[in-house]
DNA sequence: ATGAAAGCGCTAACAG
DNA sequence: CTGTTAGCGCTTTCAT
């Protein structure tokens, strides 16, 4: 066996390149070094195939270079995007990117933070599965280390990053409305949270600035996975029946789909659909299906920038970056079909 | 502001005991010292919200109590529930598990591994995207750290975990011949990974072990997410079509089943469908469809105790747990129709 | 079983 | 700009 795997430590490094341990240190760290010893160093470090030690630099500089990510769930594509996302932009930066599954428990998410300013994280994004709870508003106040909050209302002087929920449902109504749609339904999840809050206010506000009576046609599944197929067969069924669809995207679009061929209505001739948030399913779809789409790579930045910015200032005052949505216009859109 | 938020230190924990550091220090990790201390200790502990602080904590011991996780795609609905066991195993053993996107891209993956190395990550678990190439190879050669791999087949001394996608296919097959099926074909992608060399071997020893001629059935993707349905489209319209399809679950089941609906076939009176790997579409798909399932808990389960034992003593030999597949029955399988 | 003391590998503070 | 020195918070000897 090769007797030192990984014994070289910077010491050795300032030995060969012939300079102190505190030079070397300065030369790696790109930070207060002649480009002479810049480069003995790192011809030096190269050689010996230095790596250095992580644990000792965080022990010592109080900075982990790492971030913890809060997400509700990882296999919700939506956020599994964003996650990747913002890997890219943290690799980028040189930063580590630490996941924790919150599922919508508060306990867990109470704990991932423990665990987070335990290991020395520099900074956390987080979009917490209940915002308003008491016990998760007070471990985000006694956070030790910068907080962005991703998307969600929490009390607290935290920087966010908010999507445009309530512009982009606006938009497709109005939309909806131009191509002569009044019967407009909104197919979400009941849970009080700021998406929702505002996906259905946009779909409110539409109306009232086009002068018209908001349509009591507001599906709330019980939960964000549930099937909504009995609400929008019901939906369906009734004689002022929807001629448009708002459905959000990940579980619901499938199961409104279905409610929609089952009672023999065909898309978009007698029925428009347009889902909340893109997917491989809504994009393959025969018709593909007209989405409200989030930037990943802009939110991931937004995101990244908040927080890295706050890491290096905490004396910054609180901010919000608004991100909007993209209404991507497919084939699952249309007039609505004439009145008898 | 409160003067110190994270400055409680083992020392303050000891003087408040009224022990040693040293004492204090092997309270805290539970050996070595009397229950009289241990009370104290923890009592003081308690009292004084302390913390260990992780990074001299690793300094010191060398370890990390933490292993990285590289998957190949963290929006694939399959290795996030994977992930989220494994993230549910890890921290039931007070582990930390790290995760990285390798995007079938052995220059990422090659980048991760550096990075796990770096910072000391105990172990790691991987499911690489190209299991045979060179670089890959040799990262993990060299990686100073117990590896698990996770449904690979790559070179070199690593315990594994491995897949019976031969015995799962094997066995949904012959399900199928005992219905009277004989077209019975296979979509998957092209890659040349285990999961897919493996599924067709099974295919094949289902057949030739019935003594029946292997179907020249086998639609290959270009890619994992691509698209099946002019594949499927094509395969349909065959005189000698097939009337029973095992599909790949995550991607291509949604472009089969409507290359099955546009050609006017119902599941599952004209044709039987099978996917592998269990999403929330295929069990919400009118009919239900019949999986072929990963128990993700038992696999975490085994990847964890592999790794833990192994990061325990090295010393151990090198070892390859099988986890079996689960057939779950819904309806979208019948016997074929009569032929004409 | 306990206390004292010695570092883990690095960065930061201090002189020069 | 550089070398020297101290010490981050903890675990782990080594004596007792």
């Amino acid at each position: 066996m090769n007797a030192g795997k990984q014994k070289i430590d910077l010491r050795d490094v300032a030995r060969l390149a012939g300079v102190s341990l505190g030079s070397a240190s300065r030369a790696m760290n790109g930070a207060g070094a002649s480009a002479a010893t810049q480069e003995k160093v790192n011809q030096a470090a190269a050689a010996l195939g230095y790596r250095p030690n992580h644990a000792a630099r965080v022990l010592r500089s109080r900075l982990s270079r790492t971030v913890g990510c809060l997400l509700p769930d990882i296999s919700n594509p939506l956020y599994a995007q964003v996650f990747r996302a913002l890997e890219d932009e943290f690799l980028r930066h040189d930063y580590l990117l630490l996941l924790a599954n919150g599922a919508n428990d508060v306990d867990r998410e109470t704990k991932a933070l423990g665990t987070f300013t335990q290991r020395g994280m520099d900074g956390v994004i987080l979009a917490p599965g209940n915002e308003r709870n008491a016990a998760l508003v007070e471990a985000l106040r006694v956070l030790p280390m910068p907080a962005v909050v991703f998307d969600r209302e929490v009390s607290g002087a935290h920087d966010a990053v908010l999507i445009d929920h309530a512009g982009g449902v606006r938009r497709v109504v109005e939309h909806l409305l131009g191509l002569g749609h009044r019967d407009i339904a909104l197919v979400l999840w009941q849970g009080d949270t700021r998406p929702v809050r505002r996906r259905v206010q946009g779909f409110r506000t539409a109306f009232q600035a086009a002068g018209l009576p908001v349509p009591d046609l507001l599906v709330q599944a019980r939960s964000v996975t549930a099937s909504v197929k009995a609400e929008v067969t019901e939906l369906l069924a009734r004689p002022d029946r929807p001629t448009a669809l708002i459905v959000q995207g990940t579980h619901m679009l499938n199961s409104a789909l279905r409610a929609i061929a089952a009672r023999r209505l065909q898309v978009p001739r007698d029925i428009s659909v347009v889902a909340i948030g893109d997917t491989p399913f809504a994009a393959e779809h025969d018709p593909a299906v007209s989405v409200l789409d989030i930037d990943q790579a802009e939110t991931a930045r937004c995101l990244v920038d908040l927080l890295l910015t706050r890491i290096a200032d905490n004396g910054l005052p609180q901010r919000r970056a608004r991100v909007g949505l993209r209404y991507v216009e497919r084939d699952s859109v249309a007039a609505p079909p004439r009145y008898s």
